[in-house]
DNA sequence: TAATTTAGGTAACGCGGGTTAGTATTAGGG
DNA sequence: CCCTAATACTAACCCGCGTTACCTAAATTA
C-alpha cells in the first residue's frame, strides 16, 4: 500500500484512480447492494483503495450520520483496576469482545476524585459514542443514569444491584448466592461463629448483596449473628488487614472469616498469622473471585469462582442488541454459573482428616 | 439545562437563542480573541449554550480540523490487566493523567491473538487518535511503528529496550540498574548462587534488560553463573511456580532466587515450600515492582519499587508535547528513583539477628 | 469633509463521506 | 419503431463546526 498516514487518502482520491464517482466508491466500500454496481466496476474500486490503502475518516463517517463504533466503559476509580483484580478481568474481557465485535473502547471513571462525577455524560452529549457500559454505579456517578437510560441511549449496567434496577439493562450475577454458598460451606464444615469483612463501606450498593447473602445463609443455618463479626474494609489487601485487625480487637471470638474479596482474604491472613492464629487450624477462611493468585496465597484460598468472560460477552450482547436497536431483555439478570474452589484455607482438608 | 440527549442541540441553536450567528458562536466559544466580540454578546451566548446544555459534536469539530482529543494506550495483551499488576498501574495511571488533560483515552492491544498485530494502526488512518503511547512492544506489533513514527504521528513508547531505540520518544527505567539492586542486595546478604526466574520468554527485549542486570551484577561481584539457574516464565503466578519446579527438579543448587516480578515471586514462594524449603531460611527470595500484594506475601516480599506514576507523567508529558508540536526530547530516558524494599522474605532480618 | 481605521458581526466555504434524487444508457415488450 | 423498465452510475445535498473573507456602522484621523 502507497498510505501515507501523514495525510491519508480519501473517498476522492479512491475514485479518481477507479475512474468512477465518489458516490460509487461509498457504495462498494459499504456494500450497499441494489444500487447496480457492476462486477468489473466493484473490483476497479476496492483494487484502487486497496493499492493506496484507503481508510475512511472515522469522523467524516461519524458525522455523515454513522455511529462512531465506540463505546465506553465506566469504571468507579482507574484506581481500582490494579487493586481489584476483579474489575481488571472485566476491563480485559469486555476490551477482548469489544474489538471482537470491531467496536473502539474508551476507558472513563465515573468517581475519580478532582473529576466532576457525571464526566462520562459528556461522551454522550459530544457523541462520542455510540453506547456504554456502567460498571457498578454506587458514588455520585450514579444519578446520571437515568438520562442516559431515559435518551435511549444503548447503557448496560454492570453488577450492581441499583435500588432503581428496573430503569437499565444490567448484567451481572447476583453475589448474595455466591455468598451463600461460601457460608453453607463453612457451616458444613461444623463453624457457626462466621465473620464477615465487606469489602467498601456499606453505603455502597454491591456491597450490601453480599453481605444479604452472608446473613441470610446464617439465618436459614439458624446461626444469630454477632454485630462484632462484621467489619468494612475497600477492597485492598491493606484495608482487609486493618478491618481484620479491628474485627479481632473486638475480642468476640469466631472461629471462621468470609472476606469479601480474595485480596482482601491476603490482608487477613497476614493478621490473622501476626495474632498468632493459624489459617486454617484455628481460623477458617474464604474469600470471593477467585483471583489468579488465590491458588498462590499460603494458605490457598478456597473461593468462589464467578465467569467473568461469559458475564462480559452478556453484556456485550445486551449493548450490541441496544445499538443494534433490537430488543433487549431490560433488566435481565442472567445468572451465569458459580462455583465454589475449595482449597485449603478453609480447612476442608482438616475435617476429612479428622474422620 | 433543558439539554436533550436524545438529540443534542447544534451551535445553530445557541444562536438562534443569542440572536447572533453561528460564527459568532463558535468564536465566542473557542475563545477566539481579536475578534472583536463585545462583552454583551459574549455573554448572551455564553448564557445560550449554558441554558440548552450545549456540548460541540466530536465527531464535527474533529472534521472540522481539529484533533480528536483522544489518544490510545495499546498494551501488549488485555488479558496481561489481571496478572500484571505494574501493567494495570499504569494503565490507570495513563488513564488519570488523561483525563487531568482533557484527553479521551482508547485501550488496543498489540499482540492479541485472533486480531491482526497491526490494529492499532487503523486507529492512525482512520484518523481516531492525535497520538498513543505504546507499553512494551516487542511481538510481531511492533514492526508497524516505525511508520508511525515517521509519520510525525505523536507516538511514545513506554518502557522496552528496543533495539531501534534512537527513532521514537521512549519513557521508562533502565530496569536492569534496579535488577542490579536487587542482586548486590542478596550478595551483601552472602548469597553467592543466585538464581533467576525471567518474566517472559527471551525474545521479549524488555526481558533481556532485567536477566542482563543479574548477569552483570553477578559479574560485578566476581560471581559465575550456572546456566541452569534461569528458567523463564511468564507474568503469571502459575508460570512462576512451574518455573520453580523447573529450576529445583535441575539439581544445581542455590540459595537465593530473583523473581521476574512480584506475580512470579508468589508462584515461587509455592514451589519452594512445597519442596519443603524455607524461605527466606533455606532460599532467599526478591522480586520485583512492589506490587500492593507484595507486603501481604507469606513472607512478605523485598523487592523494588518503580515510580510509576511519575513514569506515566513523564510519558504524558512528552506525548503532550509532541501533540502540541513542541519539541521533545527524543529518545529521552528519564530515569525515575528506584526504591529497594527490604521485607523478610530476602532474610535481611535474619542475617541482622545472627550478628 | 473625505479618508481611514476600528469595533462588531456575518455569509459562505470546506473538512470527508453517507445518501437521495436524479441522469444516461441499454434491454425488453407491444 | 416507440415506450417502458431495468442497469449503471453520478450531481448535489447534508451532517455540525471552524475559519476566512467580507461587510456595515461608528470613531478617529488627515
Amino acid at each position: 500500500m502507497t498510505s501515507s498516514l501523514k495525510s491519508p487518502p480519501t473517498s476522492s482520491e479512491v475514485a479518481r484512480r477507479a475512474g468512477v464517482s465518489r458516490t460509487t466508491v461509498s457504495f462498494v466500500l459499504n456494500n450497499v447492494r441494489d444500487q447496480g454496481i457492476s462486477e468489473a466496476t466493484r473490483e476497479k474500486v476496492l483494487a484502487a483503495a486497496r493499492d493506496i490503502g484507503y481508510e475512511p475518516n472515522a469522523a467524516a463517517r461519524t458525522l455523515a450520520g454513522g455511529a462512531t463504533g465506540t463505546v465506553a466503559l465506566v469504571i468507579p476509580k482507574a484506581a481500582h483496576l490494579y487493586v481489584d483484580v476483579f474489575l481488571a478481568q472485566l476491563v480485559a474481557s469486555i476490551n477482548d469482545e469489544c474489538h471482537r465485535h470491531g467496536l473502539k473502547m474508551l476507558i472513563e471513571s465515573s468517581d475519580d476524585e478532582g473529576r466532576e462525577p457525571g464526566a462520562f455524560v459528556d461522551l454522550v452529549r459530544s457523541r462520542s459514542i455510540d453506547g456504554l457500559i456502567v460498571v457498578n454505579p454506587s458514588g455520585p456517578g450514579r444519578q446520571y443514569l437515568t438520562s442516559i437510560a431515559d435518551a435511549g441511549i444503548p447503557l448496560v449496567v454492570f453488577g450492581a444491584g441499583l435500588p432503581d434496577m428496573g430503569r437499565y439493562h444490567i448484567t451481572g450475577n447476583d453475589t448474595s448466592v455466591a455468598a451463600k454458598m461460601l457460608v453453607n460451606h463453612l457451616v458444613g464444615l461444623g463453624h457457626t461463629q462466621i465473620a464477615f469483612v465487606n469489602f467498601a463501606q456499606p453505603e455502597y450498593l454491591a456491597v450490601n448483596e453480599r453481605e444479604r447473602g452472608w446473613r441470610e445463609a446464617m439465618a436459614d443455618n439458624g446461626l444469630s449473628i454477632d454485630p462484632a463479626w462484621c467489619a468494612y474494609a475497600d477492597i485492598s489487601a491493606a484495608s482487609g488487614y486493618r478491618a481484620t485487625q479491628e474485627l479481632l480487637a473486638r475480642k468476640v471470638p469466631f472461629t471462621a472469616l468470609f472476606a469479601g474479596n480474595d485480596t482482601i482474604a491476603f490482608g487477613a491472613i497476614k493478621a490473622l498469622k501476626e495474632a498468632g492464629l493459624r489459617v486454617p487450624e484455628d481460623i477458617a477462611l474464604v474469600g470471593y473471585d477467585d483471583i489468579p493468585m488465590a491458588e498462590f496465597a499460603s494458605p490457598p484460598l478456597t473461593t468462589v469462582r464467578t465467569d467473568t468472560i461469559g458475564l462480559c460477552r452478556d453484556a456485550m450482547a445486551m449493548l450490541l442488541a441496544l445499538l443494534r436497536r433490537e430488543p433487549a431483555p431490560k433488566a435481565s439478570y442472567p445468572e451465569r454459573p458459580v462455583a465454589l474452589v475449595v482449597r485449603e484455607s478453609c480447612g476442608a482438608q482438616l475435617v476429612k482428616a479428622k474422620k
